[in-house]
DNA sequence: TTGTTGACTCCCG
DNA sequence: CCGGGAGCCAACA
């Protein structure tokens, strides 16, 4: 048995692509959110790592998780960090000119009975 | 096991 | 409001 007090069998990188994927259509979230729900609030850099890994397959909408000051944050990805911006509109989340979103409408909270496990 | 890296955040000034 | 610096976590060589 492992003695490190590990919430799953898989690893975090799929516990973070379990929970983007319950983020409903037209939310969002940030990754220190993300890092939370999975019980370690000090890892959104974990977080985007595990995106950073996601496979070119895959069923997880990424494009749903921002940063906490409301933008997106592809690092050295413009090209990427544009259709990110894109899809997003398609799901009518609204951008500023400068390009940021308004997170106080559109993220998302998951109901108390959500498991992330 | 140690060191490096990175789609992050927070705190200052 | 913006930039710089420090902290934290997990995966990988």
């Amino acid at each position: 048995m492992a003695r490190h007090p590990s919430p799953s069998a898989a690893s975090f990188y799929e516990r973070v692509y379990a929970a983007v994927r319950k983020v409903p259509r037209g939310s969002v979230v940030t990754y220190g959110q993300v890092a939370l729900y999975l019980g370690s609030p000090a890892a959104a850099r974990a977080v985007g790592y595990a995106l950073s890994n996601l496979p070119g397959q895959n069923d997880v909408p990424w494009w749903r998780v921002i940063n906490a000051a409301g933008s997106i944050s592809l690092k050295g990805r413009g090209a990427a960090a544009d259709l990110q911006r894109q899809i997003l509109e398609s799901e009518g989340v609204h951008f500023d000119p400068e390009g940021h979103i308004d997170l106080n409408r559109y993220r998302w909270w998951p109901p108390e009975s959500t498991t992330f496990d």
